[in-house]
DNA sequence: TATAAATGTGATATAATCGTTACATACAGT
DNA sequence: ACTGTATGTAACGATTATATCACATTTATA
């Protein structure tokens, strides 16, 4: 466990930022604070943090703002924290390019699951699965090479367009991909933006690789948002 | 051109043996030689040539039983020499592990050019492949990674059994693949012999990717054995 | 709890794929 | 040229994949 990562926080509420300040100290981070988006931009690049913790209800500039002009240069993670009504905004951080959100209020160990998430995806993504040419959570395998997708072992015969849409979770595994992206990805970018025929999908998808399709282990629907690929990383959801 | 690599000719006939001794030598290559199956056991062993060329048509032993004990303990090229009339030979000796086959008479160039593919083929199989996850020859190119096929850039479109069919025929790109061996390959073990279904998918591959159908540029078809596919290296058929 | 919006899912129609058949064509040997 | 064998190919039906619809269920929030 030898971390040291700096992590810059931006938010301008004084109760939250004292909060994740004093978890993520305690969690063994060096912690960078800051009050707003101008101030941010000017930590990003004097600091260059690994992860940038960005509130998107800032009083001076949007945090979309800032979220665009950091990735104008850089690749480095960036997790998103936004109020819960606020469901178009986290689709718009998410599609400038945002390595994941977090929705207010959120609890300790969902705030560092999300943390490490988004550090080690970043850092050259996934070795292992490059390394083996396979990815794995749970009893789920999918073989990029052979093309095929297990469970506990037993191939589950998905079709051209469910693996397709398996196999894009599993790269992105751990992060949420919005319906828009998800889409385009699978359809290519003339679909229309309807998302009736991705919900089938999952729907056959999930009666085919979870045990209780009505409450998924592998793929997690993000209300409002798209969906996320269990990482194997267990996230826990303790919500205070 | 750096050859200068020892070829075994087994052989009974004088004219033939004398011919293709002085066109081998006169590409470069070392030749040894050996008029009876039981002799040729024994050079193997003693001077490991780079490729054996083998008449199947031997007085003492068959030259099958030469084929599969070499085979037994290793994967150095042979080149099987049949009578034109013995199909059924060629495909056993395919079958038992043998490279490539020519049928008699044969000319130099065609010789020569089977001679280089199974030496190229077998030194690590095709290092350039390997490297890019393509293989390309003419304006074909099979683009293993995105598991599409291209023709002058053009995706061609292929259905899956049309996919793992050229995939095939390309990963053994040169070498003649038997109706069996492909029919196992891609329907399984346990699909009947019948090539017919073979017949049918070839045509609908080829009114795809060939220009004219009819004369085959990339996928040729070895009466009475198998397919095989073009090497980029041409292949002209001489046949005096 | 009531309500509206979002998501899940069975049913259905359309389209693509696949294996089979029947016949056409090419080729070798007589 | 005739004959038999091997290969190519159009056409058919069965199966499977896909997209769309209608409605059920879940979720978020008042």
């Amino acid at each position: 466990m030898e971390k040291k990562e700096k992590i810059l926080i931006v938010e301008d509420d004084k109760r939250i930022r004292n909060y994740i300040e004093t978890v993520l100290k305690a969690a063994g981070y060096d912690v960078l604070i800051s009050k707003s988006g101008s101030d941010a931009m000017g930590l990003v690049t004097s600091h260059c943090p690994e992860l940038v913790l960005l509130d998107l209800g800032l009083p001076d500039i949007d945090g979309l703002e800032v979220l665009k002009s950091i990735r104008e240069w850089s690749h480095m993670p960036i997790v998103v924290v936004s109020a819960r009504t606020d469901e178009g905004e986290k689709v718009s951080a998410l599609d400038l390019g945002a390595d994941d959100y977090i929705t207010k209020p959120f609890g300790t160990s969902e705030l560092l699951a999300r943390i490490r998430t988004a550090i080690r995806h970043t850092r050259s993504s996934n070795p292992e699965m490059f390394r083996s040419g396979k990815f794995v959570t749970g009893e789920l395998t999918i073989d990029y090479e052979k093309r095929r997708v297990y469970v506990a072992g037993r191939d589950v015969g998905l079709t051209q367009n469910e693996y397709k849409l398996v196999s894009l979770l599993g790269k992105y595994a751990g992060r949420v991909l919005t319906y828009d992206f998800i889409i385009k990805e699978i359809w290519g970018p003339n679909m229309n933006t309807d998302n009736r025929i991705l919900r089938v999908n999952m729907a056959n998808i999930r009666r085919k690789i979870e045990k209780k399709p009505a409450e998924p282990q592998y793929i997690y629907t993000e209300v409002g948002v798209g969906y996320r690929m269990e990482d194997g990383e267990s996230v826990s959801d303790d919500q205070d």
